[in-house]
DNA sequence: TTGTCAAACCGAAACGTTTCGGTTTTGTTC
DNA sequence: GAACAAAACCGAAACGTTTCGGTTTGACAA
């Protein structure tokens, strides 16, 4: 049905690796190339890059796996990276898999089998044993946002341990010591991260840390909203909270609001990520963010070009700064 | 390097026909199948789908082309599509094209270049010219959110009028009159539908509209935040308001809080679309819900049954119902 | 044991490119 | 216009599958 090469070569009279030639930018002569133009718009012909990719062993693919597509975090920092990979002519198949190591795993066999020429990947668990196949071709993965136990590759982290530290001793400054912080899920990396960071900064401030201050949650609204309720039950005396992803930080806003908790007399907050939703509440919240964009174009970046050097031995990793966006909801006491 | 099917032949001295047979489902003699199986796992052989692929002139991929994936309405409906497609052994390239027409264009190109087997596309524009080559091929294009001119394909759309003109409707019945709306960019298919709907609650409750009423907004939260002002400024008689999309309702509560406009002392409001981001505001907004997971569900499922019957003629268009959350934002007077 | 028939098996050819090694053409210099 | 180098051109082979049409095998009945 679609034409092909030989189709342009028979139509011009040349031949099939002139044609071929010409399709990657070699030289021809002007009058072959006014032929060969002519020939290509008269038979709508197109090149077919499943073809060209079984021939050079290269698909221009990008297999992307990621825990929730549906989550602003995740969303912001893919649309980075399709546009700057699609810029540069590669196709970006994206992979939810919904915060499951075992659909996790299948995705990498899935974009294996479709011979992807390089992996991005936002693991959801902390052990890289399934990437040791793909690995061992030499093809490129980039890690985002989290590091795995078992495999050396690159990655795109963000300092999250320093970003909650800093919010903590914000809080410290305006004079409070009950702080609770809304953890994430135990051997996640990033949650790891983040309360390594609310620790150190208690021991900075020579304040002594009580357990009970410490709630985990499973980085949902539904859990941020359960996980607000559990933590202001357990600690009546508590003045300050901090939230550690944006899913839960609009949970704890939501029950908040139900269970009547005026922000920021009677508990001051701090959330995370979304600065957008930080601007829509009343008052503003105050919250720490990241840099999503950058992230993604690191990331991109970072693939873009593994993919043109020769494989190389040691892993790159790339550490990005938060940022803090003052609110109203920090009360000085 | 890595295995291929030659390989698997030449371990098990089967021949080449048999091992693809075993891999397509066929039946195989249990000694055989037994040694064949025995040989994958030894030279770690992967069927190659790039081969296959230009083989069987059926990549196993699906194009997905959308305005924005940093957009929650959008990520709902893909994570629903990519699943579902996934699970049925399709890969999802998505390209997010910037709500730009120029990038739509070059995104079908893209798309077409690399054989996908079909295309769902939220479009921009609401031409759909760039689509004619590819849909010459008989492949199937599946239309979410909004309907093309000049093209017949199939669509899965919402009941966006009739939920404008129900949202209205509680607003006269409440008492009010003086109903503002910020519309959608002029042109765009789900803007006008929506107004139309706004103009028809109108005529049935024997209102006289007002043009000053309405202002149009550009699907953004900076539009939305602008042009709530801009709204409230021409109309200070104004007693209630409708927005019509996501962004523009977190930009209209992000300027309604820095103007101090009391909700819904001052102004009746209704939102469109974030059912979370609604009950996250204080009071809760009322909002206009739309089922993304069931659009991405019933897209996904009209690909797949127009993947595997004959190309057929003419074109099925599914439309779904919108729902309604009450929240607190609408005052009786 | 032989005969029969379906099930299982087989290799060559094809899908549409790129690439290799070699041939022809062109333009330049004397 | 002969000699030469460089540029342009060429077709066959290969990438890893599936499929076609034909051959072999095995189970069972006679």
């Amino acid at each position: 049905m679609a034409a092909t090469i030989k189709d342009i070569a028979k139509k011009t009279g040349l031949g099939l690796a002139t044609i071929s030639s010409y399709l990657n930018g070699g030289n021809v002569r002007e009058k072959n190339r006014v032929k060969i133009e002519a020939a290509i718009k008269e038979l709508h012909f197109e090149v077919n890059e499943v073809a060209r990719g079984l021939k050079t062993n290269k698909t221009k693919i990008i297999g992307i796996i990621i825990p929730e597509l549906n989550n602003i975090f995740c969303a912001e920092i893919i649309t980075e990276v399709e546009d700057l990979l699609r810029s540069h002519g590669y196709a970006a198949i994206v992979c939810d898999c919904r915060t499951d190591g075992k659909r996790e795993m299948e995705a990498v066999e899935f974009l294996d089998k479709r011979r992807v020429d390089g992996l991005i990947l936002m693991p959801s668990g902390n052990s890289g044993k399934h990437l040791r196949a793909f690995a061992r071709k030499r093809k490129p993965v980039i890690l985002i946002d989290r590091k795995l136990r078992d495999i050396e590759c690159d990655s795109v982290l963000v300092d999250n341990r320093g970003a909650v530290k800093d919010a903590v001793l914000r809080l410290v400054r305006a004079g409070h010591e009950r702080i609770g912080m809304i953890a994430g899920p135990e051997e996640m990396f990033t949650a790891e991260e983040r309360l390594a960071g609310y620790n150190e900064a208690f021991y900075e401030a020579g304040i002594v840390r009580q357990k009970e201050l410490v709630v985990r949650g499973d980085y949902t609204i539904a859990g941020g909203a359960g996980s607000f309720r559990a933590l202001l039950k357990r600690n009546p005396d508590m003045t300050a909270v901090l939230v550690s992803n944006y899913e839960m930080t609009m949970g704890a806003i939501i029950e908040a609001n139900e269970m009547d908790v005026k922000i920021p007399e009677r508990l001051s907050f701090i959330g995370f990520d979304n600065l957008e939703f930080a601007r829509a509440c009343v008052p503003r919240l105050s919250i720490v963010t990241q840099p999503t964009k950058e992230i993604g174009r690191r990331a991109a970046e970072l693939m873009l070009k593994r993919l043109k050097e020769e494989p190389s031995g040691d892993a790159v990793s790339v550490k990005l700064k938060t940022g803090f966006v003052e609110g109203k909801t920090i009360k000085k006491r």
